[in-house]
DNA sequence: ACGTCCCGCCAGGGG
DNA sequence: CCCCTGGCGGGACGT
């Protein structure tokens, strides 16, 4: 069973095989397959391809390889050279695939299933070798737990946001964004050299984290059960897995190059000696785990160039992983919309409990495509800041506001389910459940964001969270017994859809990027991922239920509670840069923040989370603006608040405020004139810190005009599960219950037609109609809020230099 | 020539 | 003591 047959025909091969002592380390030779005259015909290539690319059809023809074995005397010609699996058709990615294809990505907890590595190494004809790769790193990410011997239980993808959100932490803990920096710095100074004095600087930068020597990261609830297991020298591919996850999680751009990754952790456990053979060692298993992570999806292989040329990597696409806050959780929701609710009429409470299914109200969710949108946005805002004088700086005062937006845009309300449809428009695509006509309409309305918790019957309290990337604060909301504390106050506005036809958006053409750093998309190289997904999706074999056997699992099946979540070190350094952004005056109406984020959110312990005061609110810059707790409750809103917009909107400071006229867009996109904007924008630029003082950067030149409002129409009478994906537009209304503005925004996840990027990030722009001179016009709403002027935020396409390998 | 990584030896340790 | 686990790295394969 072991080795095929047909090697037993070539007779060299029987030789080394029987020879172990003479070459005992060495990899077979691939056995020659094709007589020389007849090599790989067009009809093997296509059959090899497809294979390659289903693991079911793979498997059916593995079967066939089986049985033909058998009599394989008589094979011939292509036949012959089929029944040889090419060394990619045994890869361990493709063994991954077909062994995740085995369970489902989300086990129902009812019916646990159990891995026998003996039956899967059998039906997977592998060596046992291979499978303990795979289960290694899967155990690493808590997919799968082992049992005993031979035994495993299947997870699936259940606790990968913990887990991550896990591993995040303690990527932070170790540092590794400083170490990555530090091992990149040292690379571009001295370009190579093994000297001893690198390694003192090594060990000054490590040292600090000398706790992470090899520790593996747990989950409640997961714990390794085999207790022999726990002897840690054993887990080092399971370290090793997790360790190149932080990678992933804590650097912004979340590339990783393998280089680093190796000389990372390597430096760890053993900075003295970085031979060479360790190092190479370590390369060798990052590929195994990258084999499995790719099969996963979590990450992709791509090519970063540098000035010293293309160095393989990869690139994180699994779930994005938000800061650890203490105990708010949020999640992608491209899982948690995942499982559909049943009932028909979707109200508020059961998207609630569709989003936050195993803890309630404590769990936030928050957009994907948001997510994506602001995470390029950091992006690109960084790379602006190393390149100074790009023409793209223009939007970077749209990225930094539309970051803010973003990051304060936790929660949407939802008035009627065509509302919640719209907003499913704003999650990625693959969240959005494609127009199938089977498809129920229902099945698509959970998507979307929803407050926790019923907004009308207990409000949410609105609370500033730095952001430990961006260095901004973000607003989230809180039930009030989440939040006890109460000092800061930012102005609530509700966001919420707006039907609206008469929407003007401002498209960019620049599409420009300024990497130095291009990473090139990597390659198809596990190219067959794609038709293999959707059919193992499709007809995923049911779960195996071991009748047998399933005795031994006693261990209690309880979720495990999230409950690990402390603070990190670096909230305090993000706590300081906002309240040097927050104290400028210029953006801040909130002085209660001000005061308060130095109050209360000095102390480590709670400075995640800092509550506001639901009283009266002032801001010297931009005068006071009462607003009474109640009036929160009464708009019926979870109390969501948009500190910057408040910011932008407030009547003293508008003039300050990066928008742009109307005029300015229709007139001056070939105009090099100054205008108002401009010099705003470069205020608020080199304010910010954006670019340096002095620096200008001209507004309009970059800006079109494009009308979008059949559009938004067509996005707004969609009510079952349309599409409104590509080139569409969502727009939402900023509602203030003062006299702030109502802003209509709209949001398009990507251009029309173009095949680009899919998480490419957008250009925005943002304007108001009256211009920044004009005074806003002030109209009455149905609801009697005040809508006093209107503007539009827009997000053209704008693609990530990513290019195909 | 180099990036990728299959393959299987063999040590450690559990049952 | 058997055999499961899994560290490890030679060298084959692919480009």
């Amino acid at each position: 069973l072991k080795t095929p047959l047909k090697q037993a025909a070539t007779s060299q091969l029987v030789l080394t095989e029987r020879q172990p002592d003479c070459q005992p380390l060495t990899t077979p030779p691939k056995p020659k397959e094709t007589p020389p005259a007849d090599p790989w015909t067009p009809t093997s290539n296509l059959k090899m391809l497809i294979s390659a690319a289903s693991p079911e059809i793979r498997s059916r023809e593995q079967q066939r390889q089986l049985s033909d074995s058998s009599s394989e005397e008589h094979l011939l010609g292509d036949e012959y050279e089929k029944a040889q699996p090419s060394r990619k058709e045994k890869s361990l990615g493709l063994l991954c695939h077909k062994f995740l294809a085995r369970y489902p990505d989300y086990p129902s907890p009812s019916q646990k299933s159990y891995i026998c590595l003996d039956e899967v190494t059998e039906e997977l004809h592998v060596e046992r070798r291979r499978i303990y790769d795979i289960v290694n790193v899967l155990e690493s990410l808590h997919m799968v737990s082992r049992l005993a011997r031979n035994r495993y239980v299947w997870h699936g993808r259940h606790n990968l946001p913990q887990t991550l959100q896990a591993l995040k932490k303690v990527g932070e803990e170790n540092k590794y964004i400083q170490q990555i920096q530090m091992i990149k710095r040292r690379e571009y100074e001295h370009e190579f050299d093994a000297d001893g004095e690198r390694n003192e600087e090594m060990a000054s930068s490590f040292g600090s984290s000398e706790q992470s020597e090899m520790s593996f990261v747990e989950l409640p609830g997961v714990e390794f059960r085999a207790a022999s297991v726990n002897g840690r020298k054993y887990k080092s591919l399971r370290v090793m897995s997790q360790k190149f996850v932080m990678l992933f999680l804590v650097s912004t751009p979340q590339i990783v190059s393998l280089e680093v990754a190796a000389k990372i952790l390597i430096g760890e456990d053993q900075l003295e000696d970085l031979d060479k053979s360790k190092f190479k060692t370590k390369i060798r298993r990052l590929y195994d785990i990258a084999n499995v992570l790719s099969s996963l999806k979590l990450i992709k292989k791509v090519h970063v160039t540098e000035e010293r040329g293309r160095k393989p990597a990869f690139k994180w696409t699994g779930p994005e992983v938000l800061p650890n806050t203490q105990d708010i959780k949020l999640e992608a929701t491209s899982t948690t919309c995942a499982p559909p609710v049943s009932e028909s009429i979707p109200s508020k409470e059961q998207c609630s409990k569709a989003l936050f299914p195993s803890k309630g109200k404590q769990n936030f969710t928050r957009h994907s495509s948001l997510i994506k949108l602001v995470k390029s946005i950091e992006n690109d805002r960084r790379k602006i800041q190393s390149a100074p004088t790009s023409p793209v700086k223009i939007s970077a005062s749209m990225y930094l506001f539309l970051t803010f937006l973003l990051e304060s845009c936790f929660f949407f309300v939802f008035k009627t389910p065509e509302e919640m449809q719209m907003k499913c428009a704003l999650s990625s695509p693959e969240a959005v459940p494609k127009p199938e006509p089977s498809q129920q309409p229902a099945l698509s309305q959970p998507l979307g964001v929803c407050p926790a918790s019923h907004s009308s019957v207990s409000p949410v309290s609105p609370v500033i969270l730095p952001h430990p990337q961006s260095g901004v604060s973000y607003a989230i909301c809180l039930h009030p017994s989440q939040a006890p504390t109460v000092t800061t106050y930012s102005p609530g506005f509700m966001l919420q859809p707006l039907p609206c036809a008469n929407v003007t958006g401002i498209k960019s053409n620049n599409s420009k990027v300024l990497n130095k750093t291009t990473t090139e998309e990597g390659d198809t190289q596990r190219g067959p991922d794609e038709p293999t997904k959707s059919l193992a999706a499709e007809e995923r074999p049911e779960t195996k239920s071991e009748t047998s056997s399933q005795r031994c699992l006693k261990r209690s099946q309880a979720l495990p509670e999230n409950n690990l979540i402390k603070r990190r070190k670096s909230d305090e350094e993000s706590l300081d840069t906002s309240l040097s952004f927050f104290q400028s005056g210029y953006l801040i109406p909130l002085t209660h923040c001000t005061h308060g984020n130095k109050a209360e959110c000095s102390n480590k312990e709670k400075a995640g989370v800092c509550s506001l005061q639901h009283t009266a609110y002032s801001s010297p810059i931009t005068g006071v603006i009462p607003m009474p707790a109640s009036e929160l409750k009464t708009v019926n809103i979870p109390a969501f608040h948009i500190t910057p917009l408040n910011i932008m909107l407030s009547p003293n400071s508008i003039a300050a405020a990066p928008v742009l006229s109307n005029s300015c867009l229709n007139s001056s996109s070939t105009s090099s004139a100054p205008n108002p904007s401009s010099s705003a924008l470069n205020f608020m630029l080199q304010h910010i810190g954006l670019i340096p003082a002095g620096v200008q950067v001209a507004a309009n030149p970059v800006l079109q005009h494009v009308p979008v409002s059949s559009q938004s129409e067509n996005i707004n009478h969609s009510s079952g599960s349309t599409n409104v994906q590509e080139g569409k537009v969502i727009e939402f209304t900023f509602y203030s219950p003062i006299n702030a503005s109502n802003f209509l925004f709209s949001l398009q996840p990507s251009a029309p037609k173009e095949p680009q990027e899919p998480q490419a990030v957008t250009e925005n722009f943002f304007r108001t109609p009256g211009g920044p001179n004009t005074e806003p016009s002030a109209s009455a709403n149905s609801d009697g809020t005040q809508r006093t002027s209107q503007g539009t935020l827009y997000i053209p396409q704008r693609k990530l230099e990513v290019s195909e390998d």
